[in-house]
DNA sequence: TTCAAAGGTGTACGGCGTACACCAGGAGGA
DNA sequence: TCCTCCTGGTGTACGCCGTACACCTTTGAA
């Protein structure tokens, strides 16, 4: 044995590897094969820990969502939800993996449980009733876990893979094509090379919804 | 030659038996292989349709998407969006795949541009800015393809496969350590079997966000 | 009549997740 | 002290996947 005693494999370990490793080379890169190489151990020596690869990445969601922090309810419900949901967006963005693979998630496992309950409980504290919290938890959606639900990114600038921006001819065609986003690119200056601020967008859809729930909250809205 | 000349393989058969195929199996089901096979052709064959399985996908949205059908401007932008968005869920339920699929989507089809364009339009024939109308569309999200963006299903029921709902004492357990879940639960019947009602809260956070961007609309708000 | 293109074929490669049988070594009871 | 069982790492193998590449057939225009 050229080796002394290896620390041995914990799922922990075997979780915070996959996190390390999707965080430094994308979540394409995590597979069974390539993250037991990584922590120096056999492909199947990984099913000891982690009952396939799906409780993998379950496992590794938890990770993160542990990493949310808690929230300071002295705050007042609107400004603790606010704090609490831009806590996850700042922590996701250290893992850009994890959107994705939040979104492929269903299983709700005891840290997704607990942040949820953590966040109910920020409305409740504030008087929200548990048929409103429900609701108004259902409306904020994937922003709870700190990103902004979009396909196809950011729809408002008119340089689609499909358009070809460097053709004058073709980009004028575009715009003849798509009026609409072509007027929303030039507003927002997304034509002189700006991109569209991802930040602001989350915030705007954020407190509208706050600023609504808060109307709810206040006229003792109810589903009944 | 037992056959007679088979009709060509095209683009569009291609497109359309892989819908076909996701919407009787899942899209899981369908592979490179097994459409071919279900095309009776080659896997291989595929692949001068269709550049890659990307691509196929990219493909298969923009099949959807197309039936999402046009909007009835006469309405006014309120009711013209908000019929707009709930007959794009109506699609969407008949292609219950679609809604990962577009989640995992990047490249902005003509398909997909076209129908942002014409869901802009909505907005801006109503007198929206265009400034307006850029965040309004980010706000609403995946929300304008028709399904709620929700990680992990139903939240506020307390049955999540790491909890066992056929043990009273695991079951009493958990709702010690999900105080506010449990409220909610009970607030909405879910514990006597009662699943939440997905149109209702999809609804329901539409409407929200349509009065939030009445109000702004009204006050002549603006990002500057 | 020729010939190039378009479209279907066959083979092969390297990756993936994981089933299953196996084995090393340490802990616990006799 | 010996035996046994359990925990956790190993090795092999299977069947799937996407797709590169070279090939062949058909077809329609010149």
């Amino acid at each position: 044995m050229v080796e002394a005693r290896r620390t041995p494999l914990t799922r922990l370990r075997a979780l915070a590897a996959a996190v390390a490793m999707a965080d430094a080379d994308g979540i394409e890169a995590v597979s069974m094969r390539s993250l037991a190489s990584a922590l120096g151990v056999v492909p199947m020596a990984l099913y000891k820990h982690v009952s396939n690869k799906e409780d993998l990445l379950d496992g590794m969601v938890g990770l993160v969502i542990r990493g949310y922090g808690r929230p300071a309810p002295e705050l007042g419900w609107r400004a603790a939800v606010r704090a609490q949901v831009l806590s996850a967006r700042a922590t996701l963005a250290r893992h850009p993996w994890a959107r994705a693979v939040i979104e492929t998630r269903s299983t709700r496992t005891p840290e997704v449980l607990s942040y949820l309950d953590t966040l109910s409980g920020l409305f409740m504290s504030g008087g929200f009733s548990a048929d409103l919290t429900h609701h108004v938890m259902h409306a904020l959606g994937h922003r709870v876990w700190g990103f902004s639900p979009e396909g196809f990114q950011d729809p408002n600038v008119v340089s689609p893979s499909s358009v070809d921006q460097t053709d004058p001819a073709h980009l004028a065609e575009a715009r003849r094509t798509y009026p609409h986003i072509a007027a929303i690119a030039d507003a927002s200056g997304a034509l002189s090379g700006r991109t569209c601020d991802e930040d602001f967008e989350f915030a705007f859809a954020l407190d509208l919804l706050l600023e609504a729930f808060d109307r709810l909250h206040r006229a003792g809205w109810s589903s009944a």
